[in-house]
RNA sequence: GGGCAGAUACCAGAGUGGCCAAAUGGGGCAGACUGUAAAUCUGCUGGCUUACGCCUUCGGUGGUUCGAAUCCAUCUCUGCCCA
């Protein structure tokens, strides 16, 4: 049985360095399950693993979308998916790392399929949001999804315009179309979860932004400032570096901001890993202990 | 030594007799979430309580009042100004 090992964790634990251990032991490649760090150009940003580390261990999913570039779960999930249907030719241990938990879970659990919106509809929809405001938009869906209107936050713009969009575009409620149907992989799933006590990872959540700053992340932000309308750019760290670029904000507070909003971030992701329960916690995140853990379960098989 | 201003919950900062456990922001905490997910959205943040509610708070003390964070007296501390 082919095995799939996910590393996964809240930012800032420490994923990366212990991933390359792993996959050297293990003699196989990363995928990284980062949905930042996918794309090009923004490596400081996204704490991305460097060109000495790139080296080191093949990766996956990294650096490979342009900034502009539309991606999704979903697509990460046929991605992926795909890969590992050829790495497992080879190898019998596929490494996955990352912090993106619906990514992971695309892989996990598989994502419903629904068909792509196409452009016309979707600025249609937005269109629509940005004249009229969303209390048009919430009538509409209570008449042609009248289930998913109950079950979504009125508050949540974005939600109830991707719920719009996929009614306009397929002539079926959104609803219809979520299963949330688990999908049965073909190779077993081994998660491996990295945490650290809170005010130990949230001192490296911390030092970890100035050591990006250090490192040129200014100097990044300043490259890509052209993109900065981009979904991949609206991300904790350049929404803050834009205002400096802006002159509205010092380096220092936005230096701050960006290490709290990672800090939320990072609570984000330990909230929804902590329903999660087929990961197996390594609190002190420990290279060996770890690593029996894993050969533990793949002598299982 | 004299004059003026101020002291409000973790921080900043409104409130200037009842509608105040006290606006707002920050910070903190908790949560939702299957197609933008490092996104988007929500709740709590004096104590006890599931809740109704009860109890203790607005520098200290003492008053006025049916009732005070709000008025008066006094004390302490802080800032500014004059000596």
């Amino acid at each position: 049985m082919k095995t799939l090992v996910v590393l996964l964790g809240p930012t800032g634990v420490g994923k990366t360095e212990l991933s390359l251990e792993l996959a050297e032991r293990l003699q196989t490649p990363i995928l990284n399950a980062d949905s930042r760090q996918i794309y090009r150009d923004i490596p400081i940003g996204t704490a991305a693993p460097t060109q000495e580390q790139l080296r080191r261990v093949k990766h996956y999913f990294v650096g490979t979308l342009a900034l502009d570039e539309y991606y999704s779960a979903a697509r990460y999930e046929e991605d992926a998916i795909r890969l590992l249907e050829q790495l497992f030719e080879r190898h019998d241990v596929a490494l996955m790392s990352g912090g993106s938990m619906l990514y992971i879970d695309a892989i996990c659990k598989g994502i419903d399929d629904m068909p792509s919106v196409d452009a016309e509809v979707r600025t249609a929809v937005r269109q629509r949001y940005a004249d009229e405001g969303l209390d048009p938009l919430l009538s509409e869906l209570k008449l042609l999804d009248p289930i998913y209107y109950k079950e979504v936050d009125p508050r949540n713009t974005q939600r109830v315009i991707h719920a719009l969009e996929i009614c306009y575009a397929t002539g079926r409620p959104f609803s219809s179309y979520r299963t949330h149907s688990v999908k049965e992989r073909p190779f077993r799933i081994v998660k491996i979860g990295l945490n650290r006590p809170r005010g130990e990872l949230f001192e490296r959540i911390n030092a970890r932004v100035g050591q990006m700053l250090e490192a040129g992340w200014m100097d990044e932000v300043r490259r890509v400032l052209p993109y900065r309308a981009c979904n991949s750019l609206n991300t904790v760290g350049y929404k803050e570096l834009f205002r400096v670029v802006d002159n509205e904000w010092t380096l220092d507070f936005a230096r701050q901001r960006i290490a709290k909003n990672t800090r939320v971030y990072a609570k984000k992701q330990l909230t929804w890993f902590a329903k999660d329960e087929t990961i197996l916690w390594h609190h002190p995140v420990d290279k060996e202990s770890v690593m029996a853990d894993i050969d533990r379960r793949l002598s299982e098989a």
